[in-house]
DNA sequence: ACTCAATGGTCTGACACTAGCCCAATAAGG
DNA sequence: CCTTATTGGGCTAGTGTCAGACCATTGAGT
């Protein structure tokens, strides 16, 4: 009989790399979820709030430049730009994604997510919002929902973010925000259909209702559904 | 208007501190939660866990052995070992522990907690539970349930860090963990009276009954009004 | 009493990371 | 055309962290 709790669930790494790594994964995992689409801050301002210095992040977006996801320029009004725009899916990209995540860490990564945004939805559903709050979210669901293929990825991590940032906690929002990081390659490896869109536009619309609603647990269902839909298709591909 | 999502919310430090400090919060943390009672494994093999080098641990070890918190012994059979029992509160330490927290963080924290321990016992729900499984939390149950006031605290903790261990995601328990040591001290301020062992005994009861239906809904409920309690007493404290 | 495996204690050389400073380039605005 | 604020580029000295080796201590088993 193993102990209770596991010591491995509090005595894990303090640190998942060098700064360098991590500050890569970053950037990447911010260009990559569409958060920053246009140009990153400067890098004495990015490097304080990434806690490490300028060299280290210097080193890293190097790095990301060398790999193309950057270029950067000099000079006032200079700065790293983002060059990238996720590739459209092609057939076997998926299966390729799939089997780069080891089947463990892909069941991990859902139902981690599934627990996490659920909770989001629900906290959100019974909170008071204020009226700002409510047009926020209101504001990024008619985002989403009138996305277009190109779009349609980056304003869904942001309505889905979104409920996670309402919530006032940041920790709630970071770690939302970490586990939606942990499926984008497999996301972006699914074609985007408009027919996918309006069905998942439907669902979208409920969990706002709900929550506006103050409806924790049909908000909690209605996300349920909506990531189960995804988990479904990605567990397809497991082994 | 803000950003969505805020940059924030992403581009946030890498790294809590240096490795020593992070440690020391580490392992302060694991003897609190009460999940190392004795002894810390060796400390070629912790550093290993930790991903640190044995030196920083070192350090570690060597700042809570002068806080109180450990004794060492050298040679075959020594060790590291725990010479620390959480203190029976005294009037005051409670206004005193909130108070050391700022008030955004202290909301910051249970919000997060609400929404990760709901999100952990709906997707446990959810999970289709093998007989050791069940056979797992029944007994975590049994012995929260049978705690005296000593051992409360940290059976209780056993208890709601096997919900989310049992769902089979390293991350939801890491995370989950994580939740519970920003109020840990909260609730270490709070006197445990055999009145409100039995109190929580019946909403305990329910989660595990929710759970073990196999009721998401049920279970979600039972996690929030066990959680609600504790935190507007905690509330009741903040200005 | 002796042996020896397991454990903490210590040292060294190498590398990672940081803070702070100054230089170089650039484009807006006078 | 010139000025200037803003930005990336680069350097240095100092500190943090690491891997690995070796030493010192202990107590159970022989």
């Amino acid at each position: 009989m193993d102990e209770s709790p596991r010591l491995t669930t509090v005595l894990r790494p303090v640190r998942a790399g060098n700064a360098f790594e991590e500050t890569v994964e970053r950037l990447l995992q911010a260009i990559k979820l569409g958060v920053v689409t246009e140009k990153l801050p400067p890098e004495r301002e990015l490097a304080v709030q990434l806690g490490i210095s300028r060299v280290t992040l210097r080193e890293a977006i190097r790095a990301l430049q060398e790999a193309g996801y950057l270029t950067v320029r000099r000079g006032r009004y200079g700065g790293a730009f983002v060059t990238y725009a996720p590739p459209r899916p092609r057939q076997g990209d998926l299966r390729r994604a799939v089997a780069d995540m080891g089947d463990d860490d892909l069941a991990d990564a859902l139902t981690f997510r599934m627990a996490v945004e659920c909770g989001a939805a629900q906290v959100l559903a019974t909170a008071e919002l204020g009226g700002a709050q409510r047009d926020a979210l209101r504001q990024r669901l008619r985002e989403v929902n009138s996305a277009g293929p190109d779009d349609y990825r980056r304003l869904d991590t942001a309505f889905h973010l979104a409920i996670a940032e309402l919530t006032g906690s940041p920790l709630l929002a970071a770690t939302c925000a970490d586990a939606r990081l942990r499926v984008t390659d497999l996301l972006n490896a699914i074609p985007v259909l408009q027919r996918n869109i309006e069905h998942a536009a439907a669902q979208h619309e409920a969990i706002v209702t709900a929550i506006l609603a103050g409806d924790p647990e049909a908000a909690r269902r209605a996300v349920a559904e909506h990531l189960e839909g995804t988990a479904a298709l990605l567990r397809g591909f497991l082994a």
